[in-house]
DNA sequence: GTTTTTGCTACGAAATAAGTAGCATCCTAG
DNA sequence: CTAGGATGCTACTTATTTCGTAGCAAAAAC
């Protein structure tokens, strides 16, 4: 496996080395597929394969890699029901629930090209 | 230079079939450096060079190629004072702003170890 | 009319992601 | 038991993305 280091608020970040909060936020939700497995698991609690055929069918190595940074960033933790928001993950995607209402604007201006 | 698409919201988009807008905002943003880009310039209007030095001198083959991309997009445009956000460019860092109260909280959540 | 600055391209090297195969563990059915 | 099947995950190769440096053409400053 590659190694990369999961992006912690207080840790120098990948992209800025001011280690301010919300820099550490754009680079965790700036990789790939970060953003779109918590949205996965905000909608229900899902296995490891559950999870990988949402998104996809991701690889199982990014997977993987994935689930072990969003775990350190303490966003999602492994349960008996499977992989599942913490607090802190649900309130991220909470704050982000405005997004899907701004999509719909972008959409239709995007449209009127 | 490698030619990447760029994910606007009507299109298929990469991570997702479903054509769904807030997917192709997950993909847009979710490449490396888009939200940094966006939140440099939501604090002011940047020339290529300048935006380039906010950004940790991020190589200029990358930061041409995201220009390019956010532009497709509709959230920032070049104008006589350089690069600039759009109106929904704007609107999008606006609803973005939640995120930098979330982060203080998960420094202080991850702190706590 | 030279320097500087600016916006940008080219291109090889490094890092990250994808894709496929498969193994070890834990059920569950027989 | 024990033969499946599902699950979580690793290993490894290939493809794509990002980096880093060099540098050029056009506009601005001198």
């Amino acid at each position: 496996m590659t190694k990369t280091t999961t992006p912690l608020p207080t840790r120098a970040v990948r992209g800025s080395t001011s280690g301010v909060a919300i820099m550490a936020v754009f680079d965790l939700l700036g990789r790939k597929w970060n953003m779109r497995i918590l949205w996965e698991l905000s909608q229900q609690p899902l296995s490891f394969r559950a999870l990988q055929e949402r998104c996809d069918g991701m690889s199982p190595s990014v997977l993987n890699d994935r689930v072990k940074q969003l775990s350190d960033a303490k966003l999602l933790a492994s349960t008996a029901s499977g992989y599942q928001l913490t607090e802190l993950g649900l309130s991220l995607m909470h704050t982000l629930d405005p997004l899907r209402a701004w999509a719909a604007d972008w959409e239709s201006a995007c449209g009127q090209v």
